[in-house]
RNA sequence: GUCCCCAUCGUCUAGUCAGGUCCAGGACACCGGCCUUUCACGCCGGCAACACCGGUUCAAAUCCGGUUGGGGACGCCA
């Protein structure tokens, strides 16, 4: 068996958006699979609309997903000359003809056709312009384009698809489709086709939205007479009003550097994005690298669209509530030394990175992610509502100031006490550090809830978080007396 | 308008090719309970779908036909 090789094209014309990085992975993980290769081949053809920065964003996109390719990336406009030697040839052959329609004239002509509802394909004008008659309008210097000659055959014309199967469409349906530009320069269908086969692609893998397009490529790799590459069209991913997912309507929310800039994980949103449009077949959801590598199929991709189910201005849920608690589960259940670069790069963002994290208070640090991820979304909360964790100038959250603190004027005098009664114990361990806030609220006759509860938002500034005397002994003796006493801070500055 | 594709809980989906084991399973979300000083996690439970109409068959989510609905494409964009 030849080596398989697949081929990610994207056009620079915007960032990446995760109906690209679908498409990527797809290609990435069938690749791997297969032991082949994938190739990145950047489409600029369009000079008009690509940019470098879209460039850089597409790559720095795949970057961060970990999606490797094993070649490129290539640059389209570097085998111009190539495009348009395929284009002279299919003219030179009789596969393809000069046409002098303006695109004035064609574009009327389709606006109108569109307008009375009517097919609004093109009429073959210039298909059968005698030699004598092209010579003729070529001497009068009037501009041309180059189409491609459909054969005028009966029946149908199709391939199989390795998701959808057999797609035919009749010869009489297909425009004779333009393959050159009148400035000399090559169309995406041609270019692509070209491309694939010098880079001697074997699977296609791209979006539905291409059918169209796959139907008319047949025809071009039958003209350049290469070996059609196996395709397989995935589902779209639409919005939750089911129109497709666009940089343009959608904005940032579509994009992968969203997703980075929210705190997820690489892994965790291909994971979300596998399960897209493609399922094992079995119950299991989370997959490491090499479990999809081993489980992913072409014949598992299914054959309807999906939805990609984000909420705009939802305060809980920012974006698709799948993708969030997917990302959860890897924050909770993956190795905290795992874990813990990625919480680095976003406490060194916030300024709250300390060196010692990765030599004296190693152990420290890590036994604080393994306590405090549990309840967390994503990276960023690390920094957010972690962060009277790794710096003592943290908020005090209004909801748990007004329920656990402020209605308790007595708290004035009752947590300092705790404070100084914490002061004199000479082992701040689990045991001790819940027996004296217990004893305490005996002799007063309250709830040690009154108590456990202001404490914590005293010293974590948050109305939930793990266990409070596990909190207490990672923050230390220190630290947690200091927090305590600034209760009069906390009703001086509410009075006001 | 023409062509192509699709159709199972709100969302992602299993089941469809090889009809019976499916009064349809899992996950997310939501609701309730347990646990808990808090909030989560975890555990237990609940809500919730085969688009419609015909046909084939002893038997249809599954096969066939039609209808409806949705999507995509129809560029000198990619």
């Amino acid at each position: 068996m030849t080596e398989t090789r697949l081929r990610f094209p994207p056009s620079p014309t915007g960032y990446l958006h995760i109906g690209g990085a679908r498409t990527a992975l797809y290609n990435w993980l069938y690749a791997k699979k297969t032991g082949g290769k994938l190739i990145l081949r950047i489409e600029d053809t369009d000079t008009e609309r690509s940019t470098d920065e879209s460039i850089q964003g597409i790559l720095e996109g795949l970057q961060w997903l970990g999606i490797t390719y094993d070649e490129g990336p290539y640059f389209q406009t570097d085998f111009t000359a190539e495009h348009v030697a395929a284009a002279q040839r299919l003219l030179a052959e009789g596969q393809a003809y000069k046409c002098f329609c303006t695109k004035e004239r064609l574009d009327a002509k389709r606006e109108a056709a569109l307008a009375a509802k009517q097919n609004l394909g093109y009429d073959r004008t210039c298909r059968n312009l005698t030699p004598e008659q092209v010579a003729e309008k070529e001497a009068a210097g009037l501009p041309f384009i180059i189409r491609f000659k459909v054969p005028d055959r009966e029946g149908m014309l199709g391939y199989d698809d390795k998701v959808l199967g057999r797609i035919e469409c009749n010869y009489k349906e297909v425009d004779d489709f333009v393959i050159l530009r009148s400035n000399g320069t090559a169309l995406y269908l041609l270019c692509n086709v070209v491309d694939d086969i010098r880079d001697r692609i074997s699977h296609i893998i791209r979006g539905q939205d291409h059918m169209t397009n796959t139907t008319r490529q047949v025809l071009l790799y039958e003209a350049l007479k290469a070996p059609l590459p196996v395709f397989a069209h995935i589902p779209l991913t639409l919005d939750t009003k089911k129109s497709k997912i666009s940089k343009r309507s959608h904005g940032e929310i579509v994009a992968v550097h969203f997703y980075r800039d929210h705190g997820f994980i690489p892994w965790a949103f291909n994971n979300f994005l596998v399960l897209l449009g493609w399922s094992p077949g079995t119950d299991q959801e989370i997959f490491s690298k090499e479990e999809l590598i081993k489980a992913f199929t072409l014949e598992r991709i299914n054959k309807s669209s999906s939805i990609f189910n984000f909420r705009r201005d939802d305060p809980k849920f920012f974006t698709d509530p799948k993708a969030i608690s997917i990302n959860e589960q890897y924050l909770r259940s993956m190795d905290i030394a795992e874990l813990a670069p990625m919480v680095q790069k976003e406490l060194e963002a916030e300024g709250l990175w300390d060196e010692a994290y990765t030599g004296d208070r190693q152990d420290w640090f890590l036994r604080t992610l393994g306590l405090i991820r549990d309840r967390f979304h994503t990276l960023k909360d690390f920094t957010s509502l972690g962060r009277a964790y790794f710096a003592d100038d943290f908020g005090i959250d209004d909801k748990p100031l007004q329920k656990n603190v402020l209605k308790y004027e007595e708290l004035k005098s009752w947590l300092p006490t705790l404070a100084n009664r914490y002061e004199q114990l000479e082992s701040f361990d689990l045991a001790e550090t819940e027996r004296v806030p217990r004893e305490l609220a005996e002799e007063l006759d309250i709830k040690p809830g009154i108590l456990i509860n202001a404490m914590r938002t005293l010293v974590t500034g948050q109305l939930a978080g793990p266990s409070m005397f596990d909190i207490l002994v990672l923050l230390g003796k220190e630290k947690v007396v200091q927090r305590l006493r600034r209760v009069d801070r906390l009703f001086a500055a509410a009075s006001r």
